[in-house]
DNA sequence: GATAATTAATTAGCAAGGCTAAGTAATAAT
DNA sequence: ATTATTACTTAGCCTTGCTAATTAATTATC
């Protein structure tokens, strides 16, 4: 019972610390003129490669039809472009531009001064801590998500 | 530079994984026929007790307009309703209902079998861990957001 | 006490980003 | 050859963010 009422508990704050985490980095994103699904999507795409919209989609927990229009949106402001998949030609592969590359870097930048300045206040040994349990979190989700 | 390049990749992991935890359990708000920002009004409200709509705004770091239109789903779904202040006329009161409660618990026990879900192959170790940290970045997005 | 300035909330209207359902084109299977 | 499946797109809905402008109440100033 105390068991069940600490996870509760901790999964509240959770939820809650992430929520919060992500309205306090919104600001620096949008300024980008790049909200938050395209810049997470663009940095599959930069990081990873060469991606079908069904693989990038599935990457980024979202439908096709979803990721469809957030490419549509990377390619308008050339961040990104389609290419036919000449094997399977109804597929399509996303990959990025130079420029998309580029703004990425940028809005990690930004990004990261911006949490810089939250975790700044925080000791040595705070910042291993928050390190750690990152690591420990990454590991859960991606289990989660790999079983359903 | 190795402290800096540290930190920009504990940013971009943090960033990243509150993405991936919230897309997680979105499934289970939006089954609840509750979107995450209705939720976490709620939970201020629940919680924190009757709140003016500046003040509600203020705390989930939106602006009022957008608050105003989340009170009138939350009024219109039952889950809350507006008092006029009477020491203010200009001013409301927000404050829960029955429902309102319930639906809140009930929300936060889907979350929280979602969220235990990837928890539960955790150490217990490794719980108190990440409650730590959560506990470490509480406070420092709680600082960051009063500073501005 | 009347007028002006400020404050609290709302309304109107836009954009991003989530979804499902239905359509099109290409490939795979029968 | 026909049928089924697959990859993607289009159409249309909802939520949630924003700014600008409006309304109503309070506070400050003359």
């Amino acid at each position: 019972m105390a068991q069940h009422s600490q996870l509760e508990h901790l999964a509240d704050r959770l939820h809650s610390t992430s929520i919060h985490l992500l309205r306090l980095v919104r600001g620096q994103d949008t300024a980008a003129g790049i909200g938050p699904a395209r810049l997470s999507a663009l940095s599959v795409v930069v990081f990873g490669g060469p991606i079908s919209l069904n693989d990038l989609a599935r990457a980024e927990q979202v439908r096709p039809p979803t990721m469809s229009r957030i490419v549509d949106a990377l390619e308008k402001d050339g961040l990104a472009r389609r290419r036919v998949n000449a094997a399977d030609r109804r597929a399509v592969v996303i990959e990025t531009t130079a420029r998309g590359a580029r703004v990425l870097q940028e809005g990690r930048k930004r990004r990261v001064r911006m949490l810089a300045k939250s975790l700044s206040g925080l000791k040595r040994s705070e910042l291993l801590q928050v390190e750690r349990a990152v690591r420990t979190l990454q590991k859960a989700l991606q289990r989660q998500s790999e079983q359903g």
